[in-house]
DNA sequence: AGGTATTCGACCTCAACACA
DNA sequence: TGTGTTGAGGTCGAATACCT
């Protein structure tokens, strides 16, 4: 299977409106690599939804979550699709900003961000000292004179020759690994000493988990009181491999958060030792704890330490 | 082996900026 | 003042490491 799947999944979100309009498929459709997919998807919709009016394809929009907008009998509802091709693969369930858990008021008096507390901590000095602990970089690469970018090149550089089995290179990577591996722990420690808003870090966990992941939409969303009617329509549908079929199931998003709801008197955060997630728990009446978010810090590109940090979310709840 | 933790890639949009 | 470029941020997901 190929990496980047993410234009076939999106033609396979329009070939499932499709079939819900009883439009032809034209021979690309058909051989989109989620056809199987896409059918049992759409089957799936149709018997959970038998008046369908019309289907349409959102795609990448700001007013909503999901992928698909359905009119049935006068109402109107959000269908997200997530096709895997595992057993189990949920994917991730957000990849916010770096400084989400301090952006959004979950901690009270306004304490330090993630990229504030690694300015404090000279973060990027310490990463170009272990670069340049490599003495050999290439005339192209120090001849950049935008310093960010020179630093990602050298990281990349020592990438490609960890790859090809030298160790000076390995070692200094891991070295910047483990170090801001340490960081990471130590900023977690700081947040840990905070007071919690245990109202905000309700609202957090909804709104991530209704699909809201975009920065100011969170931001001021989490402000307002009544985001509550968002997930009233809302549904997922995973699809996956199970024995060689495809598996269809149907989340209702409200009804789960209703749910949970429910179930939990509180929420809050807890900090696990020595490891560079956080995660959000619900509190049951008896004091007993489930885990519901894992908020992992987290850098995207080139190597740990290097280029784009992010938070990375994943769904606990099963 | 199987689950959990951690790391990383590809592609997308958007806003800032330079430049004509 | 439109237009091309670039970096930051966002999204979806896989690969790999690391446990027991």
């Amino acid at each position: 299977m190929g990496k980047h799947e993410r234009q076939k999944i999106e033609e396979a979100e329009k070939i499932i409106v499709k079939i819900l309009n009883s439009q032809k498929l034209t021979t690309s459709d058909r051989e989109n690599y989620w056809i199987d997919h896409a059918f049992a998807i759409a089957k799936k919709i149709k018997e959970d939804f038998p008046y369908i009016k019309i289907a349409r394809h959102l795609g990448n929009r700001y007013d909503n979550t999901g992928d698909i907008l359905i009119l049935s009998n006068k109402r109107e509802f959000f269908i997200e699709t997530k096709m895997s091709d595992t057993k189990t693969g949920i994917g991730t369930k957000a990849n916010i900003g770096q400084d989400a858990l301090t952006e959004n008021l979950l901690f009270e008096n306004n304490p330090k961000s993630w990229s504030e507390f690694r300015r404090d901590k000279k973060h990027e000095e310490w990463v170009n000292d272990y670069l340049n602990h490599f003495v050999k970089y290439p005339k192209y690469i120090l001849k950049i004179t935008n310093p960010i970018l020179q630093k990602e090149e050298k990281a990349r550089y020592l990438r490609e020759l960890k790859k090809k089995k030298n160790k000076t290179a390995e070692n200094i990577l891991n070295l910047i690994h483990e170090r801001d591996k340490k960081e990471k722990i130590e900023y977690l420690n700081y947040l840990k000493g905070q007071k919690q808003r245990k109202e905000m870090i309700k609202k957090f966990f909804v709104l991530i988990t209704l699909g809201i992941h975009k920065k100011d939409v969170l931001e001021n969303l989490i402000k307002s009181n009544n985001f509550f009617q968002e997930a009233q329509n809302l549904f997922v549908y995973y699809s996956n491999i199970f024995q060689g079929k495809v598996i269809v199931h149907k989340e209702d998003v409200g009804e789960k958060v209703r749910k949970i709801m429910e179930r939990f008197l509180d929420f809050a955060i807890i900090f696990p030792k020595d490891v560079t997630h956080c995660k959000i728990v619900g509190i049951k009446k008896d004091g007993s704890r489930e885990p519901l978010l894992q908020i992992v810090l987290h850098w995207k590109n080139i190597a740990q330490g290097i280029k784009t940090p992010c938070l990375n979310i994943f769904d606990l709840t099963g």
